[in-house]
DNA sequence: CGGTCTATAATTTTT
DNA sequence: TTATAGACCG
């Protein structure tokens, strides 16, 4: 079942190991065996293994196998979380020594963006037209995950003061965001010796999974963690690092200094025929481990490869080999998959699934179906779920009532008669002062010129908080939230504002299984961290079952995989993006093409558009140079229209 | 306070 | 082309 390499992955226990685990390779395998390898067949304490992934989902499935090898009891014990998870869980426990409390907030990305806003207009006095703060947010996160101080970073004078001006506001908020979570952990293990000293001693052996993703804090992290014992234990794929722009080093997976090195080549996904293909690309990168993925299996059919006139013949003739897919080697929808690299490629294959007539297999001769089910991953939900974070903000001001930003989020949701302009008469204050906004509303009598209604309005809401903290201060928490959603009439606020049914339906939906969810809490900040950052666990939807076309770009496609996969818009200036290629990473790209290709397991088809309408004009496009890079005697060039 | 209009900008995304 | 954010007006 294992080879010999995932054997020896699994029982090199002892020192610094680096594991090159290709594509499809069985690495999820091969760190969980080794979890029930060190606990089972050495009698290693559970408690002092760590195991850091980069996604909830990634956590979740290695719990999960852990659990199906050894004892569920034992497993439970294994630290196996996220990075970031891990972070918040010793920040809890130490974050009262950098000068906050344990009740700090975290705030998520729309909170930080929010903020910056805040900050613009009221703080720095921006006059006249404001740019947009994109840029400024991206430069700031990139600064923290580089570890940047805001004099190091890259960007304007605004943006790092701004960035500056951040970290301030946000200890003053008590508030820390998902950067935040790391940096200040870093931070506090080389303050605090003592505090590192703990967690060094508890944990022997520490396993990092998709090490080619690791930002330069979360490798000085896992330096500092590992410096006691020296077992570490990393699992990659140089390959496979596509998400450099986010601050990820594929150096740190590069000059990882190890006594062992394991290559894992053996691919169990794919046919070598697209293995090969995929090896021809890849191996134009200059940066990489020398390595080649191989398959046991058949050689399998050829890579299709065509071009169509514009981008809806494209989309077409995607379908229509959808269809005979599915027709002919009755491939189930959700076995295909098409990708691409950026989003807005989406929109012309949706169209065309949409229009789609077909026939399944057995339908009668005269009966023809109309679209093809399809899903779309990715993107934002954000807004869908406002009513989700402003219940969480509630809690949030309730735990933390210097959370300024939580307060401004909620303190007129529901409607209660506090204007912009009353609310600026407070924040006023609170800046002139320097005191928490809080606090300024706790002494709003002190204030001229604000209305009754406003005056009510505020005074409401601070007995609410009041009376929530003492609602909230023991489980079960359902009832609390049954109690603020009545004293809020929060269910009538939906009632009122949303006007389409089924989106009023869906909130309320929403609501009814965030207090459900709240009742397997017994801690208010664990429910709250967990609602911050595992806000998938909240979205309920039923993932796997459903047989429907995936939809979604190449970088959410990593780790997944697919019987047939379309590859599509595989045009220059797409693919390569002209954007990455401006700041000079034409290898990332190709590892993206790399990543995207090796997703397919049975048919891979790759296609361009040589018209495309981008921002509403007819561009022309050339094909994408990633696509000369594949042997021609692996392709089959064909007809748009047909085979 | 809330709805409508206009200007703007448009990779990739998890925590 | 289209989504979104901010300005403006009733």
């Amino acid at each position: 079942m294992l080879n010999d390499q995932q054997k020896k992955a699994i029982h090199t226990t002892e020192g610094r190991v680096l594991i090159l685990a290709g594509a499809g390779s069985g690495k999820t395998s091969v760190l969980t065996h080794r979890i029930a390898h060190l606990i089972k067949n050495l009698n290693t304490p559970p408690s002092s293994i760590l195991g850091l992934t980069f996604t909830n989902k990634a956590a979740a499935e290695m719990r999960k196998r852990v659990a199906d090898m050894i004892d569920p009891a034992l497993a439970k014990q294994v630290t196996l979380c996220t990075f970031h998870s891990f972070c918040m869980q010793i920040l809890r426990k130490e974050i009262h020594k950098l000068g906050y409390t344990r009740d700090f907030s975290i705030y998520d990305e729309r909170d930080v963006r929010r903020l910056l806003n805040h900050l613009v207009r009221e703080e720095l006095g921006v006059e006249g037209d404001l740019p947009s703060l994109d840029p400024t947010y991206e430069a700031i996160s990139l600064a923290k995950n580089k570890a940047q101080t805001p004099e190091e970073m890259t960007g304007d004078n605004m943006s790092k003061q701004l960035f500056s001006r951040l970290q301030t506001v946000m200890r003053a908020y008590n508030a820390v965001d998902f950067d935040n979570l790391l940096c200040l952990t870093l931070q506090l293990f080389e303050e605090h010796p003592d505090i590192l000293a703990k967690y060094q001693t508890r944990f022997r052996y520490i396993m990092i999974d998709e090490y080619q993703d690791t930002n330069p804090i979360q490798y000085r992290l896992a330096k500092l963690l590992s410096a006691s014992h020296n077992n570490l234990c990393v699992v990659g794929d140089d390959d496979q690092s596509i998400y450099g722009w986010r601050g990820a080093e594929i150096k740190n997976i590069l000059q990882f200094e190890s006594e062992t090195i394991i290559k894992l080549e053996q691919n169990y996904r794919s046919t070598p025929t697209i293995l090969a293909a995929a090896n021809k690309v890849i191996r134009h990168n200059q940066i990489r481990h020398v390595k080649e993925l191989w398959s046991s299996k058949e050689a399998g059919d050829l890579v299709e490869v065509f071009n169509a006139p514009n981008d809806l013949d494209e989309a077409a003739a995607v379908v229509l080999r959808m269809i005979a897919y599915n027709k002919n080697y009755r491939i189930p929808w959700k076995e295909m998959a098409v990708l691409y690299r950026s989003n807005l490629l989406a929109r012309p294959i949706e169209l065309a699934l949409m229009q789609a007539s077909w026939q399944a297999p057995g339908d009668k001769e005269t009966e023809w179906r109309r679209g093809i089910p399809y899903e779309t991953f990715g993107g934002t939900e954000f807004t869908e779920r406002a009513e989700i974070k402003d219940l969480a903000a509630y809690l949030r001001v309730i735990v933390n009532p210097l959370d300024q930003e939580a307060i401004l989020r909620i303190i007129n949701v529901p409607r209660r008669g506090i204007s912009d302009q009353a609310l600026d008469k407070v924040t006023q204050k609170n800046r002139d002062q320097k005191i928490p906004l809080w606090t300024a509303l706790q002494e709003v009598n002190e204030l001229d010129g604000l209305s009754d209604r406003a005056l009510k309005g505020i005074r409401h809401f601070i007995s609410i908080i009041e009376k929530g903290r003492e609602k909230f201060a023991h489980p079960p928490f359902d009832e609390a939230l049954r109690w603020l959603l009545e004293t809020i009439n929060y269910k009538k606020a939906i009632e009122e504002e949303v006007k389409s049914d089924k989106a009023r339906e869906y909130k309320m939906e929403n609501v009814e299984a965030f207090v459900q969810t709240s009742k397997n809490f017994t801690d208010l900040q664990e429910f709250l961290g967990t609602l911050a950052l595992n806000n998938q666990s909240f979205t309920h939807r039923d993932e796997t079952r459903d047989n429907k076309v995936s939809l979604m770009t190449f970088h959410s496609a990593k780790g997944l995989e697919f019987t047939v996969c379309f590859l599509v818009g595989l045009e220059d200036q797409i693919m390569p993006h002209e954007k990455s290629l401006a700041e000079g990473g034409l290898e990332e790209e190709r590892r993206l093409m790399y990543v995207a290709m090796t997703r397919a397991k049975k048919n891979l088809i790759l296609s361009m558009a040589r018209q495309r309408k981008r921002y509403g004009k007819d561009v022309n496009m050339n094909p994408s140079r990633f696509l000369f890079e594949i042997p021609k005697e692996l392709i089959k060039v064909t007809s748009w229209k047909g085979h």
